[in-house]
DNA sequence: TCGATAGTTCGATGGTCTGCGAAATAATAA
DNA sequence: TTATTATTTCGCAGACCATCGAACTATCGA
């Protein structure tokens, strides 16, 4: 545990968060392949998570900037389906994380020194 | 769920990230508060840390900055202690971080709107 | 082919953050 | 009281980041 920083960089900022929150609970049917990842067969399109996000204002800008540090961070994956971009959450690196978590909080100190 | 972005920041930088580390497996005993809070009865000094995280180093400045961080945060306490400063790790934010990840992880996608 | 729609990339801007040294504060020892 | 040790605060430089508009790319429908 040392530099896991980077899934905690991208989770660390309001609008990422309400990107991540809002693919928990809008997730549609998923396909998983061999490696693990998910693909979403029916999810939140990059438009739909924009206006979700941003309200009317509609900067898809960005998000889409957003969309791509949650990608690169291995929390979402993205995948084309004809105009439109679906957006899925990677559950099991959040997983990971909360675990990890919870062991630094259970450690139990051995002694100061 | 979308104002624990503190914490979230708080956790996302190395250094403290390596400080939190430190303090989770070094930590002495310690007397609880009737509010919950852990105040260290034997636990590594400011400059302890600093010796540690910064090594030959020894810039107090910084990790002074990141343990005021980690206070604001509530994820550490500091006793003071005659010349010394005592660190203790808050181990409760932590576990209810590590819950609310894994509740996150775990909602199932209602479905795509 | 042309126009419209969906997203991404680019560049600029303003804000925040980290790391550092120097100065300031606090507590003890001499 | 004076010197010393422990730590914080201040101010600064450089890096990084979020946001936005504009330009660009790709895909589809007419």
């Amino acid at each position: 545990m040392s530099e896991d920083t980077d899934i905690l960089k991208a989770l660390s900022d309001p609008t990422r968060l309400r990107i991540i929150a809002f693919l928990s609970e809008c997730d549609g049917p998923v396909a998983v392949e061999d490696s693990g990842l998910v693909r979403p067969v029916c999810g939140p399109t990059v438009g739909e998570v924009c206006c979700r996000i941003t309200g009317e204002d509609r900067i898809t800008s960005t998000i889409s900037h957003h969309l791509k540090e949650l990608r690169l961070a291995g929390l979402i994956t993205m995948e084309k389906r004809g105009r439109h971009i679906l957006c899925s959450l990677q559950r099991e690196p959040l997983l990971a994380l909360s675990e990890q978590l919870k062991a630094l909080a259970e450690r139990t100190g051995a002694r100061c020194t």
